[in-house]
DNA sequence: TATTGTTATACTCTATAACTATA
DNA sequence: TATAGTTATAGAGTATAACAATA
């Protein structure tokens, strides 16, 4: 069975898909630890290690004033640490903090408790349909442009 | 092939690649005539009709004081109308304007440029996994709890 | 002069609490 | 008293513009 997918029309309702997802992932972690912006940025961290401030901005698509508000409210809550460039005296180099990998590790394995529960209901194929979603989506958006 | 899904990983994943993709769309429509937020409501009055204000903002899972502002900008802009609902003085109801008609159905079929060019890259069995995970997500956020 | 990062400022989105009008 | 909606207020997230320090 061979289904013709109209790009233009899944745009549209991808769109809308995910920004109410969001919407809602964000509502519901009003009691977590960290916002999903800044889990968003530590999980970077722990994936590629540390970086710059700019780099960061880059990696997370955001501009730099806007990683700069990110990080210090990491670094106030202790989750990430700060360290001069080696060579480079404007640079900064963000690490993720041993209480900051703990979180991630926590988040990973066991927070996201309302999705977990949502994805508990989904039989193999949907999660496979899913997890190949997530891999296309994160294509896009790691694309340079 | 059978792949077992973590779906306590692709609960963490799934979170984050949203987020990302959700933070990308709205800020490549910064030259859109509506925001991703109000084109949300719009599109749920094109799908459903019109409807009171509070009947709205539990489709659109948002609390009624943030879904007034967003009427209020669609009213403003003149993409929605209000009239009084005819039996209940305290209820209102919000239609789609004709103007709030062709927004949609132009955003529908032209605007998300930027995505249509990211979906044009990708082949059918890809694009068929999104629409699949377009309506997995919609199932998930539309449940009740 | 160019680059990195921060500060200053402002706008959007969303929420909770308190209020008004109507039922 | 209960319900629908709005107003008041606040906080998170993000941006652009301007600045400081260093290369």
């Amino acid at each position: 069975m061979f289904v013709t997918v109209d790009s233009r029309v899944l745009a549209s309702d991808l769109s809308l898909a995910v920004v109410r997802l969001a919407r809602h992932l964000r509502s519901r972690r009003a009691d977590a630890k960290v916002s999903l912006t800044q889990l968003s940025a530590m999980a970077t961290l722990a994936r590629e290690g540390a970086m710059t401030p700019g780099a960061l901005a880059a990696r997370e698509r955001v501009q730099p004033p806007s990683m700069t508000r990110v990080i210090a409210s990491l670094l106030a809550a202790g989750f990430v640490e700060r360290a001069p460039h080696p060579t480079d005296g404007r640079q900064v180099i963000v690490t993720l903090s041993e209480t900051g990998l703990a979180l991630i590790a926590d988040e990973t394995h066991a927070r996201e408790v309302w999705m977990n529960s949502k994805l508990a209901d989904l039989d193999e194929t949907q999660l496979k349909s899913l997890e190949d979603a997530v891999a296309i989506i994160t294509t896009l958006v790691n694309e340079s442009d």
